[in-house]
DNA sequence: TATTGTTATACTCTATAACTATA
DNA sequence: TATAGTTATAGAGTATAACAATA
């Protein structure tokens, strides 16, 4: 019985532990942790290198960087986008789609290892806070969900 | 009004924006998250090279070069242990612990500007929740509190 | 022999600036 | 001129392996 940590300190700290987890997976993939979320970024969208670098928050020139090493693992492809010629989007093959799902599951068993015992009312009220602290952050940083 | 996400989604991608925070605040002070980190361990204890190479998930020689680059700058200083001459202790210099304080201030800042519209009993339940799961996973992976 | 730390080296990741090609 | 992307270059950060000094 300890007293609860102070909800900045929580956050920050939890937050580390999230990363944690998701380099150590990751890694055991050789992937980054960029490389792995760039990955799951794809895994719904097709896009050009300029709005995964918005979405990555990088540079575009890292994302050229980021994106060839991926390719040359078969991970990703660019194709070209019909009518704009100087544009290319980036797509997932189905190498870089099954190793997503492989990363997805492996990081969902690890933390749910973790939120598992939480009761089922605590966890949805706990799903409940956090969507809000997302959705209140995206609001007042004008990210698209 | 939407769906509340799932626990492992809101999880995950909440780290991520409390790490998009950090590193941001970080990057305004030339600090890299690492080096942020460091200087707040160290506000609080006096440890050696090995352990803080542990607490961050270093390697030791990583660790020299992250302490090298501090030490230049003024933020730590190495000292010696009384009675093991192989040992250093790293300490945070005043300059350092006022980085630090900056920095710590920065990010409340930031991370309150989205808590604080929770009711007091929201964030007093979340709190709990957080540190219930801090403490599960430490206490899985060994980790020292 | 084991422990604590550093050095040498190489690679990934990232940014800045300049560039190419297309719109 | 503006937009989409790449290239050239440099620096930070990290790991592995070998090393030095001390216990």
């Amino acid at each position: 019985m300890t007293t609860d940590l102070d909800l900045v300190d929580g956050l920050v700290q939890l937050s580390f532990i999230v990363q944690s987890v998701v380099g150590r997976i990751a890694g055991r993939m050789e992937l980054s942790v960029t490389q792995a979320r760039m990955l799951a970024v794809l895994e719904d969208r097709e896009i050009g290198m300029l709005e995964l670098a918005g979405i990555l928050e990088l540079e575009k020139s890292s994302v050229t960087g980021l994106v060839d090493r991926a390719e040359q693992r078969g991970l990703v492809s660019r194709v070209p986008v019909p009518g704009n010629r100087r544009a290319v989007h980036v797509i997932v093959t189905p190498a870089g789609r099954s190793l997503a799902g492989e990363f997805r599951r492996a990081v969902r068993a690890e933390i749910t290892a973790v939120t598992g015992s939480f009761s089922s009312g605590e966890q949805d009220r706990l799903s409940h806070s956090i969507t809000a602290l997302i959705y209140r952050y995206a609001a007042s940083h004008a990210i698209p969900l």
